[in-house]
DNA sequence: CATGAATGAGCGTTCATTCAT
DNA sequence: TATGAATGAACGCTCATTCAT
């Protein structure tokens, strides 16, 4: 129990730090002071910064992801699919926004860990996009010349470039249900085989 | 002359071990190995690490801005617009894979000075976008329903996703041109008014 | 009772250890480790880590020169003596391989605690060879232009270094009989005022 | 020319600092401090702290292991070879006490990077006296019964343990010729075959 | 007495930046 | 201009020691 909170502590303190400071700039003692712990007591719970970060990844999105996942095998409508993920991500991106900030800068960062953290399980999150895609297709929803590895990325990417800056700035007070219908009405018109024939 | 070179030589460098290594892995001495100078050779061309960065978005991304720029400024559809910014951007990831990467990674940083870089000029780039939308929906071919501000972001950020994981990874072997078909095959579909009443 | 089996636990754990790693390798969590007690229990027996390098002397070390000096008091041939001095010292080196490692080797250490510690009590030990030597020289067996300063140390530090390499190595396979044997004929030979007359 | 000079700073401010503080104990900035740079130019000339300790064997011990040998291999007879060690070791250690100090507290340590110099570079010097005494027995001078890889631990041992405390006390003033005729009383009335049949 | 989680001072090492040549 | 040796501040990590339970 008390160790539980101390792991936890540790964790959501090193996404707040990460999220405001960058990974390479953040300092282990920010982190420490940040989950109000000594310094070494960190090294009771992580090996070392790196597995700080992807510990991060590892508790965070993973719950995420089965979230995702969970919602999505209740339903089979390919374009409620669709919407399902758009309003997970960003609910969850708004939700901790802090962590939002560690996935989309962290993410791409070129250390040989996050690389291979980023190339196993992330790429497995946006792989959901693809299945979905793919189930449209054979439902006969969404086009056959739709390419899903090229979809998934951008369907992804304008998500991800939405809530980047969602954070970062101010500039857009757009709610998440507003973001998931324009994304919906732009997306979903674009890879249906014919927006005119299909009911909403 | 000579300087002009060295200059220029520093830039190149710096992009490509940027490239390589991340802002923060890459030591001055990697880029001074890189352009062929001396370490201190460096501190008479820019000022500290964060200003080679600087400069490399600066001189770098300045020229695709211009580029783009200036081709739009020669078309007046709205479709075609996009199409050009598409292309235009993802020739310019392709050319300088280094570059793509540099803009990819480091743009995320959440560095003050970088930050403060990226509202500045970054994101008139991408506001390129916000402006040939406007420019769409007052000629009547884009839906008024579209929010420009986050159709811009969605369309960069599935171009910039798109592109990251065609550097990042060998996964996709789509080339250009097949990217942008698909890309306006489901945004112009997306956003215009009434598509099956519009020529191509 | 419980207390002094967990005290001589320690020490017992200690010597294995700084043999092993060293002193300023071993860790306490090492130390505590091999004497199966938690961390925390080793200051209740001990102030502090060079407390306990100096509890394994003064015990350890203190046994051998309690035994040897007993051995010695019952006999008065300096020549016998030599002999048992030679004998005992390596016959506790053999026997505790471990504490033979900790006085070569952490004997050395300059340490302030080590040191003073080192000045009083070992060489009151080695001091017993001098002692002796002096015995001999009154018996008139001794040569008298010998040094007993000078001669004590090479007889010990020959002891030493032997038993040094025997410990670190398998380079030499000698018993201790082989080895007091040798050690004699040269030593005798060479401090004894006539080894023609001298009955063996 | 003035890296010349920098490397053999740090080389003898690190032999001063390791004799007074040991290994352990001494600090690089100590080191620098003493060869008056500053900390991180040590790094320009050596790897890492064993590597200046391993650096301080290599140059110093190497010196006088050539010396030593050059002096040996004019020389035939095995009692004055015997003697040509003897003043040459004590010499040394005499006009570089620190080194003295490093060689006799730091070759026990039991690190593995010290271990294998020791192993290797260490027991070749002792190996001098074995060489010599096998010699002596090929010419017939010395006992055929001595066994050289023990006698040469104990003379070595003998003169490293006179040695030792000569530098750590002043408790024997006795001069390098003092002890050397001492030693080589002993020793050689020790090992030779008769020495009353031998001239000297 | 016993535990072991927590502490935080301390140090080896790196690397951006400077400056004498 | 150009060099690259020298600098020293900064930080990740270790581990002896403490203390609440």
């Amino acid at each position: 129990m008390k160790a539980e909170n101390k792991h936890t502590k540790i964790i959501s303190a090193a996404t707040k730090v990460f999220a405001k400071k960058g990974f390479f700039t953040a300092r282990i003692s920010d982190i420490a002071k940040e989950a109000k712990v000594a310094d070494g007591t960190i090294y009771l719970y992580f090996n070392n910064k790196y597995d700080i970060l992807l510990s991060v990844f590892e508790e965070e999105v993973g719950k995420i992801v089965e979230n995702t996942e969970k919602l999505l095998s209740a339903e089979y409508d390919p374009r409620k699919q669709l919407e399902i993920f758009a309003s997970q991500h960003l609910m969850a991106m708004k939700k901790n926004r802090y962590l939002a900030e560690v996935i989309q800068i962290e993410l791409r960062q070129t250390h040989k860990v996050i690389k291979e953290y980023r190339d196993n399980k992330f790429s497995k999150y946006v792989g959901i996009v693809a299945v979905i895609i793919k189930h449209g297709q054979k439902t006969g929803i969404y086009r056959p010349d739709i390419k899903p590895d090229l979809a998934k990325r951008a369907f992804f990417g304008a998500l991800d470039e939405i809530s980047r800056v969602w954070n970062a700035s101010l500039e857009t007070n757009y709610s998440v249900e507003e973001i998931v219908t324009q994304m919906l009405s732009i997306f979903l018109t674009g890879i249906q085989i014919d927006p005119a024939n299909l009911p909403e």
